[in-house]
RNA sequence: UGGGAUGUCGCCAAGCGGUAAGGCAACGGGUUUUGAUCCCGUCAUGCGCAGGUUCAAAUCCUGCCAUCCCAGCCA
């Protein structure tokens, strides 16, 4: 059980397959390559969602399946977006996620110093000039998607003029935004990438790893390729949206004295109907106050997937099901429900628990009498022991495996008929209890009590439900979870809050739960039986004071059943 | 509209010139002290469309069509 959150335990008989894989095999076999290294590269602007999850997945698990490492890396380029405590979580994130990473973790920031080199050289080398045009003259001098840009009037300037200019730029001599340094490409280039991108920008901002040590801070374009090369990356994967990047990830490379090129590969991100996975409004979601934090149980983000109970081994199994492709595809939620539930199933000790409870009186059974049961944490695999279950006069029910009178396709309590008390006895309806305004609040019952692990005889019970003995249960707050979304496509909706699902939360404060579950530790995964998955809340469940959120439901074949009459 | 990509079952996805794997979903049926699990079975003469090459095409060629990405000193 320990090792099942390491994705090194994962059995690998069933070998992946996918273009990635491919294109390494035959780097391999052809010797263009005599090794593999990746990275996993996020930047500390958020926390980490189902979408990283992918990513963290292709390559650390391609790392490790081809005896490589896998670097974990900050992208910190930009620090007006970035913050310690995303990357904290981050790390924690991937680390919880089963993965580790080769050494240190890494930082684009460790290689600022190498950087500005590189653009000391690129300007020596005459292929980058500062330019002075303001953000507005930037965009109209680089043209448009059908028209190519013109060069900037700063262009040709003489090397030693750059040099003292990017100089000055870096003793903090010009405001934010003034001037830049660009790399001399191609200003009528189709792909808008080359048109002189620009490469270091002014930013008189507090770096979290760097401090007040820059004011110009190197972009994306200019750091990741030669980042990678640093590290001896040999396949640098990345998503889709990079890919008209990477003529300039190459000209880079070309263009600096370094001795690593690595390839750098696109695959599609992960899309998941019923979910979001764009910073930016995970972000909204939290600041409106729609969820209590990126690790509520609702969100998309690992660290809510966690809470909410999905174990690690799920979520990679769930990435391994959906494949690598660079085809933009959206994943339906029962896939990932499939592998939670397989997960759970296996791993998840069996327990009940009454979400709404009806009083049960078994007429026919001695007043102080307490009778101890060993039931199987889990039915099909013995080997995870039994509990403890106590059995009295008087138990609960849910309120819903009650009617007073059904048809056939009815399998559980009906008034004069028999029902299967999960793990003990038989019980017949003998009567209902009413109160004034005519609610069902009590069932007096006859139990057969020679029917405790063998069947009744002369007359079969209709069907099996849970319950708990009255005073042999704990009271328990029991949150049902169900989709934060109810459209497949939230991000195409014009205003994506408007539809958030009303009962994405539902809070149960006064269900009843077997005594054993007061033992149970945060984090800790059960199967509430007839019910689905639960697990006891990261942070605020404690012995005193049990709080259970639902993962999953069971597959419920009677739902469907249900909805057809 | 310039450039870059992608189109195989409801959703994913193998396939790489030799006659359409698999998973999820769905639908039947069996077992069952969880309407769960498990087990059996059904589910593309068809691979965006139209031509062409070939004994043979999802795979090669040509032309269309559809969808996604790019005009941040974001990543």
């Amino acid at each position: 059980m320990s090792d099942s959150n390491t994705a090194d335990a994962e059995a690998s008989n069933v070998k992946p397959t996918n273009f990635i894989r491919n294109i390494i095999d035959n780097d391999l076999e052809s010797g263009k390559r005599t090794n593999v290294q990746t990275r996993f590269p996020p930047e500390p602007n958020g926390f980490l969602h189902i979408g990283h999850a992918k990513s963290i997945c292709i390559n650390f698990g391609i790392a490790k399946d081809y005896n490589g490492e896998c670097n974990l890396r900050f992208d910190d380029t930009n620090p007006a977006k970035e913050e310690a405590a995303y990357a904290e979580a981050i790390a924690n994130d991937v680390e919880w996620l089963g993965f580790k990473w080769a050494g240190e973790i890494k930082h684009s920031a460790d290689y600022f110093d190498r950087l500005f080199d590189y653009a000391v050289e690129l300007i020596e080398k005459g292929v980058a000039y500062v330019c002075e045009l303001s953000m507005e003259e930037m965009r109209d001098y680089r043209g448009t998607l059908t028209e190519p840009g013109k060069n900037s009037p700063y262009r040709d300037r003489a090397v030693a003029e750059n040099l003292d200019l990017f100089n000055r730029m870096k003793a903090g001599e010009f405001e934010d935004g003034s001037i830049a340094l660009r790399a001399k490409i191609d200003m009528s280039s189709p792909n808008i990438n080359l048109r002189d991108p620009v490469i270091y920008r002014i930013k008189k901002a507090h770096h979290i790893r760097t401090g007040d040590k820059w004011c110009i801070y190197p972009t994306y374009d200019f750091t990741h390729g030669i980042s990678d090369a640093i590290e001896g990356i040999t396949h640098s994967l990345c998503t889709l949206e990079f890919e008209d990047h990477r003529p300039l990830y190459d000209w880079f490379l070309e263009n600096i004295t370094i001795d690593c090129h690595p390839q750098q590969i696109e695959f599609s991100r992960l899309n998941l109907e019923h979910t979001i996975t764009s910073k930016r409004k995970l972000n909204l979601l939290v600041n409106e106050g729609v969820v209590d934090g990126w690790d509520d149980p609702r969100m998309p983000t690992i660290s809510g997937m966690r809470r909410r109970g999905y174990s690690a081994a799920a979520i990679r199994d769930f990435i391994g099901r959906t494949g690598v492709t660079k085809k933009v595809h959206t994943v339906e939620m029962s896939l990932l429900e499939n592998s939670v539930r397989e997960d759970l199933g296996e791993n998840a000790g069996r327990a009940m628990a009454v979400l709404n409870p009806l009083k049960v009186t078994l007429v026919n059974y001695p007043d102080d009498k307490v009778e101890s049961i060993q039931a199987p944490i889990h039915p099909q695999k013995e080997s995870m022991g039994k509990r403890e279950i106590f059995f009295s006069k008087t138990i609960l029910i849910d309120q819903a495996d009650f009617r007073e009178s059904a048809n056939k396709k009815y399998k559980r309590l009906v008034l004069g008929k028999a029902v299967r008390l999960r793990n003990a006895y038989v019980i017949t309806c003998d009567e209902i209890v009413r109160d004034g305004q005519g609610n069902i609040v009590e069932l007096l019952c006859t139990v057969d009590l020679n029917t405790l692990g063998k069947n009744p005889e002369g007359y079969k019970p209709k069907g099996v439900i849970h319950w708990v003995s009255e005073s042999h249960s704990k009271p328990a707050t029991v949150r049902l979870y169900d989709r934060l979304f109810n459209v497949a496509n939230p991000a195409a909706e014009e205003n994506f809050l408007d539809c958030v699902n009303p009962e994405c939360l539902v809070e149960v404060v006064d269900a009843r739960v077997e005594l054993s579950l007061g033992e149970a530790k945060p984090e800790q995964v059960f199967q509430f039986e007839r019910e689905g998955y639960f697990c006891a809340d990261r942070y605020q469940h404690s012995a005193d004071n049990l709080v259970f959120n639902r993962t999953v439901t069971l597959r419920d074949s009677w739902a469907k059943i249900e909805a057809k009459s």
